[in-house]
DNA sequence: TCCTGTTTGTGCGGCGTCGCACACTCAAAC
DNA sequence: GTTTGAGTGTGCGACGCCGCACAAACAGGA
């Protein structure tokens, strides 16, 4: 078969992370798609019938309770995956995976998934790995939503977000990220006109562009950097997958 | 071999839910052990020799931030199993597991379990289903954390740990509640005594014995039930798995 | 160009939790 | 019986976020 012997690497970063032989296995089944923004995944409770690996596009897992508020779980870019309850086994979740980002991806019918889990190969493992990362993910936000103000918050979010777009600029309204991290607008607000005030990000009806990275990062809480590492340690990451911009000397304000 | 034919059910629901032929494997290599009030079964980037199936103990699954402080992510009973890293291969996390309750377990050497893993079988479906309940409990903590109130998730938590004995009596200081729900030891006196109260329990001096399961209940939020239809969904449970008491008329108190 | 709906800015009272301080109670050890 | 320390009760000011109300700024379509 004519197949191109040597497909190029994909942009997905676990799948870039395969055997040359077991990706071009995957590659069979695997189906581009464009992923709409606002788009869901899945639901709470329903069936998937893919599982997805981002390339451009990030998609927010977040979880709902009955009267609507809603927490983001993780958030997934070109580094991971969506749709662990089809590698558990579970089928379903009680999250809802939202597109944040449109963007590109490649998707993976359950059966085609299954099949290759039951080979029990590098794959596997693979996949287990990432949802060990995941898992660490959802831990430390308990952790954070317990622990941490709601400027520390944005910060890591917006680093979060940013280390999965390939520029500076963020395309979210502040009522997008309040739903995200579980507040309310007027507080998004708030924090992101502090952010502005010091220079370190510029903003306007739905556009954050970001002025200086290295001031977010000493100024969001330790969790993005707790799981930033785990995600090395467990996916086998350069130990950094920005280059870091020129360390600003912005002091970590103290009357913020 | 003379080994009992017919080894007794186990007391851990995840061991007992396996068909005759793989528990007879597995049981081989388990070795019953008792778990000691406060005992560390794993730390924070600690390498972990066992899984361990707790019987009449329960464990505690904390993350901890740089500081100290820390949140419950999940609570492991006779329901469950400690040591997902061994299961997704990360072999570490990042989170600690302490001995909430003293009693009985049964541990699994990680090289046994691994080889279990790759035999694909009953064991792993079983293993993986349980860290997709897990992954639950720590995704409603993250919500639980954010939207609930302190005395909610006291109720909660209450309901968490009796449903992991064999009474209605807990035995626990305020001081270890609040490190374990992430809070301090004064808030959970105030919200511990209003359930006293109110007559739902009693207390003195880290026993505390549940008077009013159904109040309980109904006070609680509504993660307690979200996440134990998922357990069921999950791993098979009956509906429920405790007999409710005759359900006390307490009205959900409003101005408590 | 004006209109309209979306996005952002801001003020106010209220509530839940924090951090701290200190008194009290009980159980076990001496 | 007395001492000691762990466990619990309570008050106070502070802080961070909520819920609401409403104004202002902006972008796109009519």
């Amino acid at each position: 078969m004519a197949r191109s012997a040597s497909p190029p690497r994909p942009a997905n970063r676990l799948l870039a992370s395969l055997p040359r032989a077991d990706l071009a296995r995957l590659t069979l089944s695997l189906e581009p798609v464009d992923l709409l923004l606002g788009q869901h995944l899945h639901d709470p409770g329903s069936a998937q019938e893919h599982f997805y690996f981002p390339g451009t596009s990030i998609v927010s897992l977040v979880g709902v309770l009955r009267n609507g508020d809603a927490t983001e779980l993780s958030l997934v870019g070109c580094e991971g995956g969506v749709g662990i309850g089809l590698v558990l086994g579970g089928e379903t979740t009680l999250s809802r995976a939202t597109v944040q980002n449109a963007g590109t991806a490649l998707r993976w019918k359950a059966a085609a998934l299954k099949r290759e889990l039951k080979r029990g190969g590098v794959v596997q493992r693979m996949l287990l790995r990432y949802i060990q990362a995941m898992w660490t993910q959802t831990a430390q936000s308990a952790l954070c939503n317990r622990h941490h103000t709601l400027q520390q918050q944005l910060c890591k979010w917006l680093l979060l977000s940013l280390d999965r777009v390939d520029n500076n600029v963020l395309r979210m309204t502040q009522q997008l990220i309040a739903d995200m991290i579980g507040v309310r607008r007027e507080g998004v607000a708030l924090a992101a006109k502090k952010l502005e005030i010091v220079g370190w990000i510029s903003y306007r009806r739905g556009v954050i562009v970001v002025l200086n990275r290295a001031a977010l990062e000493a100024n969001s809480c330790e969790c993005y950097d707790t799981v930033n590492a785990e995600y090395r340690r467990l996916l086998g990451w350069p130990k950094a997958h920005r280059k870091p911009r020129a360390a600003a000397l912005s002091p970590t304000w103290t009357e913020m």
